[in-house]
DNA sequence: CTCTTGTGCAACTCTGTGGTTGCAGCTGAG
DNA sequence: CTCAGCTGCAACCACAGAGTTGCACAAGAG
């Protein structure tokens, strides 16, 4: 239940050179990792290895197009976690409500 | 913008023991770190500084309680991140379509 | 065909940090 | 007062991963 891929996309989105990444990538609205490289000040290679993590996160697609790779970002994922987030948020306001409701309980009652 | 304590938030909730933590601290609702060592299979110390990263993150709150210190979750956070985050993809798929929109002009117009 | 440019793979370094153990210091309980 | 339990600090280990460099390969441009 909390294992959908969420993970992966916090995993992803804690760096902040992949968050830049993903900035740059959103300006560009879609471009090849030596185009993205030329944005950040981190080598193409790194770029290339964060570019995996984010599509294996999901967060970008890949497509070849000729002798280049163009990414392009997918929100998707990204929504999905932003409700996931919200809906665990609210778990926790209902369990504390609950608890908290209890131990007024039993403080009444004993 | 993209840092008004977000980046904290994420890099706390990248961590599965934290995540196991956060659980732990939900089912309890509040608890100690001796309390919560109990239930994960990682030593009271490595609590602790899990304890610290939520805290910092604004993910739990501390309070003293004698001799022991209880913690308690903080939804706000999260849910302020789980907002930014839906913005945050709602942006990306105005940003796409615009560039979208562009790229169909040029190719219509040239 | 040749040159240029972008990709893909691999090896390697190094910092960050999750985790541990040990010990000292408070503070409530008896 | 004395004991037990929980916290706080510090040193230390080990692994993950962010970043680099170097080279080989593929494919459009001239």
């Amino acid at each position: 239940m909390s294992d959908t891929g969420f993970d992966a996309v916090l995993g992803a989105m804690a760096d902040p050179t992949r968050r830049a990444l993903l900035d740059a990538l959103a300006a560009r609205g879609q471009a090849s990792a030596s185009a993205l490289a030329s944005d950040l000040p981190v080598s193409r290679q790194a770029i290339v290895k964060h570019l995996a993590v984010l599509e294996e996160a999901g967060l970008v697609s890949s497509a070849r197009a000729g002798r280049e790779v163009r990414y392009t970002l997918r929100s998707q994922a990204l929504d999905a976690t932003a409700r996931w987030m919200s809906a665990l948020a609210g778990d926790w306001d209902r369990r504390l409500d609950t608890i908290k409701r209890a131990a007024e309980n039993t403080e009444n009652n004993d």
